[in-house]
DNA sequence: TATTGTTATACTCTATAACTATA
DNA sequence: TATAGTTATAGAGTATAACAATA
């Protein structure tokens, strides 16, 4: 059996995740994305445009399920396919305008959400705790190539 | 603007709950289950044979949609479905022999995941990092409730 | 031959609305 | 009247397989 200190750990953290996720979700939601089609966007404006099997590797989907999500958010004016110049058979999803000042947007609910969650924290004590997730994203991580074998 | 601190903690958080997302529906997958059906295992497992009703009020889903997760729980064995004692109009969803060894298998699947994930921390530095997930889910469940005023 | 993205098909999860049986 | 759960309907997200165009 596992101590239940590390039990514990990982009941709060599976609980995170569900609260996140429904947190998330209904933020979304109010700015008229979803959580499947949001992460396409933050892969193209940190990245810039990508074609559709750079965005499948990305969020380890399948190439249909990116036709999909491309399909809704051109639907929504957020993205647009373009020409790819090299190569015709592919083509590269750009940011229109909208999809810009969407992905501004999330990035400043973000933060003012980070700010709500974290922002009475002393600064040790969240660096601490900053180093303990890391240390966990790092292990699970580990585990998951190690599975992967 | 938030420091850079409190954003790379939202930030392992956020990364946290895609992996994590990730390693539950593959493993839930190899036990025959879906992430979306496995709760109402755990629901009736830790509170005995529950309604509909109150499987839908527990798990923050459509009454309709818990109909549907128990037709598979029930196609698959997992439960049953049984008359109410008292109102019949309601059913109790109990779980059968396989259910009840699933639920231990996917108990002793987490126990062994909380060991491989924190087995090799020292118990002060993983009571500091429960404590801050603990912080973090308060805060959170806090803010929940206070957008739903 | 291999790769990109599509069409074809199917399943799970989710929701709202209308309805039946019961309270 | 109100509640429990279903049928009816719809839409998003996901996948595999077969295919067309291009590399």
């Amino acid at each position: 059996m596992s101590d239940s200190a590390s039990i514990a750990a990982l009941d709060r953290l599976l609980q995170l995740t569900v609260l996140l996720g429904r947190d998330m979700d209904e933020s979304l939601a109010r700015d008229g994305i979803s959580r499947s089609r949001a992460p396409v966007l933050w892969v193209i404006a940190a990245a810039g445009p990508r074609t559709q099997r750079e965005l499948a590797d990305s969020l380890h989907v399948s190439p249909r399920n990116i036709t999909g999500l491309v399909d809704g958010l051109v639907a929504d004016g957020f993205v647009t396919r373009e020409p790819h110049p090299n190569d015709r058979r592919a083509t590269l999803v750009t940011l229109t305008g909208a999809g810009e000042a969407l992905v501004a947007k999330l990035a400043a609910e973000q933060d003012e959400f980070t700010r709500q969650l974290f922002g009475d924290w002393k600064p040790a004590e969240l660096a601490a705790f900053s180093r303990g997730l890391d240390r966990t994203v790092n292990r699970l991580q580990q585990l998951i190539e190690a599975a992967a074998t």
